[in-house]
DNA sequence: ATAATATGGTGAT
DNA sequence: TCACCCTATTATC
């Protein structure tokens, strides 16, 4: 589930179940203990998401989210049910129950620990306040492949495994082109396409990026073109797959050019 | 039914 | 480079 549309939809999701009330938290699973009792019976006074950080304030400090591969969010009204599985955190308001299955990374923040955070990561596609300049100064600097640097979240953020794919082939770009081989042209249709792309993510709360698809039927299915396809939905040519910054990256060559 | 795989990132080795 | 986190879907029998 998780990429930057998926983080941002739970920010917009929970703000209204927690934001201005005072949260019963606790870890049922045990392994978030002294985090839960310090935060117990605190006001949350606001949801951010960062990337695919997401960011829980009580007053100065913050608790930090970060889902990881498999991590889970599960939302409910009140009286909440039982927890199901390795619960992390349950944080319960008058009247909803936020759970945290699975995260990577779940810590309280100081204040200075959270602008370190954030300024570690790089503009976000899904923020108003983003600087596409700073993306674009690191990419047109780098050698490196545009395929590993929209995967890196310092270069920008919130685009994972499957919108890098899936809009390096909508941009006709391979993946292997070096960043300093990309036009800014080139680097603003890639930006356009990764903010138009992650927002249709949030509003669906699934990745489409199939134009014209509206609803998530299955993980991949119409949704993906040629993220874990066997051929090109253009021109029927094989899809070739490789590793890039650790993972699957998948490219047309016929569509997908070196710049 | 059970097994394999992965939309991610950190920290140890 | 690898273990970890331990969910949800997909693949295989």
């Amino acid at each position: 589930m998780p990429e930057g549309h998926t983080i941002h939809r739970a920010a917009l999701d929970q703000r209204p179940m927690l934001v201005g009330q005072r949260l019963d938290v606790s870890s049922p699973q045990g392994r978030f203990l002294e985090g839960a009792e310090r935060l117990d019976g605190r006001t949350c006074t606001g949801i951010e998401a960062y990337g695919k950080h997401l960011l829980y304030s009580f007053g100065d400090e913050a608790l930090h989210i970060h889902l990881g591969l498999f991590g889970v969010f599960k939302t409910q009204k009140c009286p909440a049910a039982e927890p199901k599985g390795a619960v992390r955190v349950r944080m319960k308001s008058n009247s909803h129950c936020v759970d945290i299955n699975g995260p990577n990374c779940c810590e309280i923040l100081s204040l200075q620990e959270k602008l370190a955070l954030i300024a570690r990561i790089g503009p976000d596609v899904l923020r108003s306040d983003a600087d596409p300049d700073r993306a674009w100064s690191r990419i047109s600097r780098s050698k490196t492949q545009i395929g590993v640097l929209l995967m890196d979240q310092s270069v920008i953020a919130g685009i994972g495994n499957i919108y890098r794919t899936e809009i390096l082939w909508r941009q006709k770009v391979s993946p292997e082109t070096p960043g300093n081989a990309i036009t800014r042209e080139t680097f603003d249709r890639l930006w356009s396409d990764a903010v138009h792309l992650l927002k249709i993510g949030v509003k669906a709360n699934a990745i489409i990026t199939v134009d014209g698809v509206k609803k998530a039927r299955s993980r991949y299915g119409e949704r993906v073109n040629i993220f874990n396809k066997p051929n090109c939905p253009a021109c029927a040519s094989d899809i070739r797959h490789m590793e890039m910054a650790g993972r699957r990256a998948y490219t047309c060559d016929t569509c997908q050019q070196p710049s």
